[in-house]
DNA sequence: AGCACGCCGACT
DNA sequence: GTCGGCGTGCTC
């Protein structure tokens, strides 16, 4: 007597596939992708069947019945079935952990999401136009949304996006009958759609590069200098692909650049487009999610997360700054969200275009070896050539606040010429430590081996790893002296010193901190756009993708910091990020300037940059990469182990060591203490293996995590495989 | 990850 | 004498 098995990614940090008996389920219902419930030791969970029930002898085995199906439609097609079973695999991750990854929330924990309900733009109506001149001045809110709207309709969704808290306005402009609901209509060219601007002659040449591609998967590395219109190309595009009736899903680094994306293609296409990250609500991600795979969305914009939005008609996937290290999760399962659009747009057989002003050093070498077509933009549209990059020696500078004269002055020279100027720097806070004057005393944190970080907009000491809070000490614990002195500068600091300096100018932050709520960053955007906004200091945020027209002078204020990463991508990024910010400086006819601020004015690395751009740059990086048997040219995976006791993690790893397989082109190095050995409590080490085969790397990999999870030490603490690792600590 | 089972310390 | 500490083992 035989029974039906059938085989489901039950979300456990288990390496494997449980079956379930069919019972006189009927297999048409049990198709792969469908979710159900089941039992699971003494509790149910939600699955996804992996593959359909097949008939097997009744063993000594006692499989338990599957509770309940819960779709009538497999949920995930084979499509997205498949790249979740290649997911597990490459990053030898549970399976049920990928399906939890792929599913918005509410889909995961089984429940039922209607697609369904039409899109609806907001359009102005002829009445909103002729009110708009004679609005009253108080009606400030109104008048935005109507100059946005009138700009080109917009969906409600991602106009609350752009413009939080115009929901108010929203419904009084209904109200009035100055706004009006239009149906999006499925593909291009509906009647809402903004005229596209010329092209340029480079523009051209490069859309009609890629209009010319074979059908199919190809791959795409478009190399744009910053402000050289990637966006326009990413647009021509989709109107292509919206014309033949394909779906675009187009990937952001980070939410904050996503509504200004999903904006510029709503109002293009008068399409059916949404926004897909970690910002909205559980319920609008399962319902663009189910949307998406209804094929009622023509385009999603999203970060990471959004690589597993189901397509129904896919066309084309676009990777903008495709260099970005947020594409990597660093935690949990370990993807790249980047590597995995890749994947997809082959499996989907469609075409992939990464963007980039500064490509990573794999994508580079990716069109080097013809894996990737690889076409350049090189010239900006609006503004003028590239800006003057100067070096500001900082030995034997006079600092104030770890700024330098002629840094400060040529802020005061750009904001008397009417320009606007950005200040770089990333670090948080007022200041990286405070020390005691008296006995040398540095606040550190008691769970990390790092310091405390001074913040003073709310008055605390802050560890940027843990997260620990701890009140500003008035006196030291160790002396009691009372003299406790701020070292070194954060962006608070920074921000303090340019009010005193340049008072009567509008100086904003831009970091982490200053933009918690949602939304903050978009109203601080339309300030800077509008000029009120003259300096701007901040950390990463202001390197990534925001166009500022008006800045004419960008400094970066420790170079140094970057210059000495530990790690081996540290300069990679350096060179992207001084790249990124310089990029953001020039306004039309104006070539705008960049100093950098350092210690070591002759590093070569920084030469070269500096000198011969980032090209030369990241080739020089390549050869080094060769040399040192570094990614592309070797392929990585880090055990990493984490455990409360010291040495525990350590042991564990010598263990691993020993349990290694046999050498078949796959070399171990450690194991080591992290970077910062303690953490949150935690002692962190990692074993590195590095092969230049990458199916030698993942044959080792799979014989050995098999004998890591029956090594006893192994369940005594934490560890993880991290392959393709974005840094190593 | 949960969740139960199991075998040693301070409480009503 | 029990309540409960978290080590260990299992989940079709």
């Amino acid at each position: 007597m035989g029974v039906r098995l059938v085989s489901v990614a039950v979300p456990a940090p288990l390496r494997r596939l449980f079956d379930y008996d069919a019972g006189d389920l009927d297999s048409a219902r049990l198709r792969p992708g469908v979710r159900v419930r089941v039992p699971f030791g003494r509790r149910e969970q939600v699955g996804v069947v992996v593959e359909a029930p097949r008939e097997a002898e009744a063993g000594g085995f006692d499989y338990r019945p599957v509770t309940a199906v819960l779709d009538d439609e497999p949920l995930l097609d084979a499509e997205l079935l498949a790249l979740c079973r290649w997911v597990a695999d490459y990053y030898h991750h549970p399976p049920g952990e990928v399906f939890a990854a792929a599913l918005p929330a509410p889909l995961r924990k089984g429940g039922a999401v209607q697609a369904g309900a039409k899109q609806n733009l907001l359009r102005l109506t002829a009445e909103g136009t002729a009110a708009l001149p004679n609005l009253p001045a108080r009606s400030a809110a109104l008048r935005a949304l109507l100059e946005k709207v009138g700009d080109g309709a917009l969906s409600r969704s991602t106009l609350l996006e752009v413009m939080p808290k115009s929901g108010a306005a929203i419904r009084r402009a209904l109200e009035r009958g100055w706004l009006e609901h239009v149906a999006a209509e499925p593909g291009a060219a509906s009647f809402t759609a903004e005229t596209p601007p010329p092209l340029s002659a480079e523009q051209a040449a490069v859309l009609h590069e890629l209009q010319s591609l074979p059908e199919g998967y190809t791959a795409t590395l478009l190399e744009g200098v910053t402000g050289s219109g990637k966006t326009e190309i990413y647009l021509r595009l989709t109107a292509q692909a919206l014309e033949r009736g394909r779906q675009v899903l187009v990937l952001a680094p980070e939410i904050g650049l996503t509504p200004q994306l999903a904006e510029r293609f709503e109002r293009r296409f008068g399409a059916r487009v949404a926004s897909y990250h970690s910002g909205l609500s559980d319920a609008e991600r399962a319902r663009t999610w189910m949307r998406a795979r209804a094929g009622e969305l023509d385009v999603v914009v999203g970060t990471r997360s959004a690589v597993f939005v189901p397509l129904a008609r896919p066309g084309l996937i676009v990777v903008d700054e495709e260099h970005d290290g947020s594409y990597k999760q660093q935690e949990g399962l370990r993807y790249s969200a980047r590597d995995l659009a890749l994947i997809r747009a082959q499996r989907l057989k469609v075409p992939a275009l990464l963007g980039s002003a500064t490509p990573a050093l794999e994508s580079l070498h990716n069109a080097a070896t013809g894996r990737y077509r690889h076409l350049r933009l090189r010239q900006r549209v609006f503004a003028a050539a590239g800006p003057r990059i100067g070096v500001v020696d900082m030995r034997a500078q006079p600092l104030q606040h770890g700024l330098s004269r002629p840094l400060l002055e040529a802020v005061e020279r750009h904001l008397a010429a009417g320009g606007q100027a950005l200040l770089f720097l990333n670090r948080r806070g007022y200041a990286p430590a405070l020390l005691c004057h008296d006995c040398g005393w540095v606040a550190p944190c008691p769970h990390c081996d790092a310091r405390m970080v001074l913040h003073r907009g709310r008055p605390r000491l802050l560890c940027h790893h843990c997260g620990h809070v701890t009140p500003v000490p008035l006196t030291c614990p160790d002396c009691d002296g009372s003299e406790l002195v701020p070292v070194g500068q954060g962006t608070e600091r920074i921000e303090d010193a340019l009010r005193l300096r340049f008072p009567g100018q509008r100086v904003e932050r831009f970091d982490s901190d200053r933009l918690g709520r949602a939304g903050e960053l978009q109203r601080l955007l339309d300030d800077v756009r509008s000029g009120a906004i003259r300096i701007l200091v901040g950390t990463q945020v202001l390197a990534k993708g925001h166009d500022f027209a008006g800045l004419s002078f960008a400094g970066v204020l420790d170079v140094d910091q970057a210059l000495y990463g530990s790690d081996f991508r540290a300069m990679e990024r350096m060179g992207q990020q001084l790249t990124q910010v310089a990029g953001r400086v020039g306004r039309a006819g104006q070539p705008g300037e960049v100093l950098l601020q350092t210690h070591q004015p002759q590093h070569p690395m920084l030469r070269v940059l500096i000198e011969r751009g980032y090209p030369a740059f990241a080739e020089a990086l390549l050869r080094e990469r060769r040399d040192f048997g570094l990614p592309p040219f070797a392929h990585l995976a880090l055990l990493r182990a984490e455990a409360p006791q010291e040495g525990e993690a350590m042991h564990f790893l010598q263990e691993a060591r020993q349990a290694l397989p046999e050498a078949t082109g796959v070399e171990a190095l450690g194991p080591a203490p992290a970077g910062m050995q303690r953490r949150a409590g935690h002692f962190r080490a990692q074993l590195m293996l590095r092969s230049t085969s990458r199916a030698a790397l993942h044959r080792a990999l799979d014989s050995w995590i098999t004998r890591l999870e029956a090594l006893p030490a192994g369940r005594r603490l934490r560890w993880s495989i991290d392959v393709d690792p974005g840094d190593l600590f």
